[in-house]
DNA sequence: ACCTGAACACCGTTCAAGT
DNA sequence: ACCTGAACACCGTTCAAGT
């Protein structure tokens, strides 16, 4: 009697999942335009629903934006864990791996990357669940190396930072001249992870 | 008889250098606030002057952003060029003094460094003159670290993106726990010269 | 519970006008 | 030449109201 499920005639007063669909909608038009010039307006214009609609869902345009960044950092956390786990188990081509991982993800998810990591001192990103994720990941790995005699001995985690800050600044700096979509930075990628293995080698 | 220079007994009319001082007043406030709550209306009020008085000097707010960032940029080639040249003279050294300027930069000018590598796609950077100085800079000193055998042979340019990319990811996730304004994050930077410079020398 | 419309205090930018 | 004021088309967000 309810008339909860309607065939679809009208679509339906409800979303079905109108946050997913938010995010969504969020990320294309970020792909499209940039983040600066996302507005709530134009995502629930996209999505069939009032500009207020969000507020339902979410405190605010930062909060969306933090949902997005959230999700950003889960799936690459997940790309980071999945290319390791396909890499072969030597430490060298673990590095690599996820490596390429890290920089084929900025090149992929253009949009997801420039939320997860616009740079401001003011707002000082809130620590991410998934991001300490993605880094525990790189840890474990350098732990690894240590252990396989691969890296050298002294603090892991200034070592993962260290690893972090160099596929991050590859990444955000669009150095690899080779860098594109599908084919992510191949030679200079190679290039930097085999130095960089050369340098956490020595003792 | 031209009323130019009056004795100051009100504020003359035209503002000295205008231009100059709206730059200023844009850093400010986004050393205050961060870029994103930059408007142009502000800025002018700071300056005492009318919002749009900045669109005689400058063709728009992206205009003036440009400017900011050419000016950062400037400074940021002195400064590695300074640290450089008051350096020792090998090779270890010099790569140690950028890579200290570097960070230290980003962390006692975030609004100039804030402009100068805020991040999108969309608004892909225009070349930056004094930011190619900058990099020649580093690039010179990876050529005569190659001559002075510290360095691997290879393609330099490629070399000097691999370390720009590594003190740029320190400098944008603030990666150095011992990072303040004015001791910049030693450890950490030392730390990660000596593995980088061990890195760049194994052939 | 979930969504909407009108209203408010902001933006950047254009344009005609002042000195 | 350099600056101003009013006006326009946008924002995010609040609030009372609709289903």
């Amino acid at each position: 009697m309810t008339p909860e499920r309607n065939s679809a005639k009208k679509r339906s007063y409800h979303h079905g999942n109108l946050p997913a669909a938010l995010i969504d909608a969020g990320l294309k038009l970020i792909e499209k335009k940039g983040v600066r010039a996302l507005t709530l307006r134009e995502i629930g214009a996209r999505v069939g629903v009032s500009r207020m609609a969000a507020y339902r869902h979410f405190s605010d345009k930062a909060d969306l934006l933090a949902a997005i960044r959230e999700a950003g950092f889960a799936q690459f956390a997940d790309a980071l864990e999945q290319a390791r786990s396909k890499a072969g188990k030597t430490f060298a081509l673990r590095l690599k791996a996820m490596a390429f991982a890290y920089v084929r993800f900025a090149a992929e998810h253009p949009a997801h990357f420039e939320v997860m990591f616009s740079w401001s001192p003011h707002q000082p990103t809130p620590p991410s669940p998934a991001g300490a994720r993605a880094f525990g990941i790189l840890e474990k790995t350098i732990r690894e190396g240590q252990q396989s005699s691969d890296v050298r001995q002294g603090d892991s985690v200034m070592l993962a930072r260290l690893v972090w800050a160099q596929v991050h600044g590859v990444s955000m700096l669009r150095l690899a001249p080779d860098l594109t979509p599908k084919g992510a930075g191949t030679r200079f990628v190679e290039f930097c992870s085999e130095i960089l293995a050369t340098g956490l080698a020595q003792t």
